[in-house]
DNA sequence: TGTTAGCACTCGACGTTGATGAGTGCTAAC
DNA sequence: GTTAGCACTCATCAACGTCGAGTGCTAACA
């Protein structure tokens, strides 16, 4: 059985005032808020069928419906295919997020996780997939105060990192610009991996100083380790708190735990190939989760690809959220863009 | 009236009772638990006197007793002495978290923060002061693969910023090196302020990269910007939601707002110039927190000295919170002696 | 055949009541 | 000064009744 026109008005009348509301919503609400044209007597036949059909929920005989994930998930898959007709509709408040500095990747994906949280109100999640194969572009020694060096390291993505390394005290700022220059000119193009290799052997048979090149090595390793694995930003957390769904301390408690594991949270974020993904109650498959939905939006750096998301209660305005996680992420794309 | 010894070993056992279960503690408890010598009747005169001289509450005619801030701040300052006669005690356990790693000032900062919110369960939180007068040991532009430079610069106090900047597409590597060079030579020792005047005047009547100057302006401008303000850093937020004092959401969303206010966060984290201070409920004076403590440490790092603490309910293990910070705090302070 | 008014019914929310028990304060005896 | 005994207080909890929002069903209506 499909449902007709009539029955899919009230559905999404329910919807939306359950969405504004969080409280069950009776046949009456639904007349006097929507201009549906029949008597509450009426919606209640059709809601008594949408029950039937699992597009709704009854708390308990004498409360109102509730949306169920089946409704969540019909709402949302006609928001889609309306949105697949036209243009993809913007958020252009995300403007004030973004300024014109040329930003490091990671600094523009602090905003953009710091714009959705705070456009959204809810809790919002990058997940960067890790880049095993990323090649080494630069590699520099700054001079320290105290005698050792700061060693930066730049891959082609654009990616930068540094740390502190010991040196022998010997060594200037042009000493260190001639090592900075060897090294770059021996590793550029080379993989995080292969300089480890190609360092161990070239420190056996050299005589440049030995703490430099296990520097290099170690800092080159590090960041071999933090790229393949995925990386992750979260900003918000605590927002859900505002939640009447989290006013049990031990879900809110729960909720802020997964966000504490990195692993489920990269699992949450898993993204498929459309513009905007929305996964909805059990569909997440992780039972803790199962009054939550997770929607994300997917952007492209380099030849790789991230996801940008939020999490929250299965009661979201989906639209919007949709509508800003789309802007941003298409922003983002564009940002990384031109950083390469 | 002083208290003699018996009421404070009394006194003593409620504090130590209510810290470990969060109850109000009767006097049979007390007989149970502590071996004071005397029958429930006896502490019960005896609490009566505490409970009139301000030491304990009573939530209600019926429940046992409740220690006052003026309790705990009784306790605390017979710690303090305590201590002050005899060697400070360390906390072993701290070792674990900080390695031999030669670190950045603010992975310093961040691995006390970490350390002493999982050691303690409660919200850590460290503040640098502002030190605008930070000046400049070494800028140095590194290549970035899209033709821009990366435009580091290290402070003599160990700070490191980095920003992308745009650079005209001819210079390479040696190129941006002999820039780095002639930049340093000029600026280094000089605060960030008298750069940001020196670059303007030599931008004027030099005929170099203006975007370079410019760049090297605005990240020093932007140094000098966070450089001038208090930083703060904070750790384990919603740790607090394990503890029954914050079971009433309300309360537990006024503390998380709180922290995310830098400027009371800092008022908070005021110092003064004891190795470890105290702070008990309205002694902070900022009525949310009436109910709060908080225990900091001071380090310090270059002429400058920061705080690190802890946040949490009026109800801590003192000691024990005291002593991970007075240890955390000397270790950071002979760390940042290194990186000097 | 679809729509609607009417009405009995359900069940959570909320307030009241009473029993229970932990803990106190007072008194009198030791 | 200490202690046993005892009346008293008051939060907690379960049981119970009331209230009202909302439903489902039926019969009448267009």
């Amino acid at each position: 059985m499909t449902l007709d026109e009539r029955k899919l008005r009230i559905l999404s009348a329910i919807i939306d005032d359950y969405i504004e509301t969080a409280a069950p919503v009776g046949s009456r609400t639904i007349t006097r808020r929507h201009n549906i044209g029949v008597s509450p007597a009426t919606i209640r036949n059709e809601m008594s069928d949408l029950t039937e059909l699992g597009y709704l929920d009854q708390p308990h005989v004498s409360a109102g419906r509730v949306p169920s994930s089946k409704a969540y998930r019909l709402y949302v898959d006609r928001l889609l295919s309306a949105w697949s007709d036209s243009e993809l509709p913007v958020d252009p408040s995300v403007n004030e997020y973004f300024d014109e500095k040329a930003l490091q990747m990671e600094d523009i994906v602090k905003t953009a996780v710091q714009a959705v949280s705070s456009l959204t109100r809810l809790t919002a999640v990058a997940v960067l997939p890790g880049q095993p194969e990323m090649r080494i572009a630069t590699l520099q020694l700054v001079p320290m105060p105290n005698g050792s060096a700061l060693l930066v390291i730049v891959t082609d993505s654009g990616i930068v990192r540094d740390t502190v390394i010991h040196v022998s005290r010997r060594l200037d700022m042009d000493g260190l610009y001639a090592i900075s220059r060897t090294l770059t000119e021996n590793m550029a193009g080379h993989t995080l991996m292969e300089v480890q290799a190609m360092l161990d052997a070239y420190a056996a048979r050299s005589s440049a100083d030995q703490r430099v090149l296990m520097g290099v090595r170690d800092l080159a390793a590090q960041m071999a380790r933090q790229a393949s694995e995925d990386s992750v930003a979260v900003e918000g957390a605590h927002n859900i708190l505002s939640y009447p769904e989290f006013s049990d301390l031990d879900k809110a408690r729960t909720f802020l735990s997964t966000l504490e594991a990195p692993d489920r949270l990269i699992s949450l974020m898993r993204d498929n190939d459309q513009p905007v993904s929305v996964r909805i109650g059990t569909e997440l498959g992780i039972p803790d989760m199962a009054d939550c939905s997770v929607v994300n939006a997917g952007f492209s750096y380099g030849g790789c690809c991230g996801t940008l998301g939020v999490i929250g209660p299965m009661r979201m305005p989906y639209g919007q959220v949709m509508r800003t996680l789309y802007t941003i992420s298409q922003r983002m794309t564009n940002l990384f863009a031109e950083v390469r």
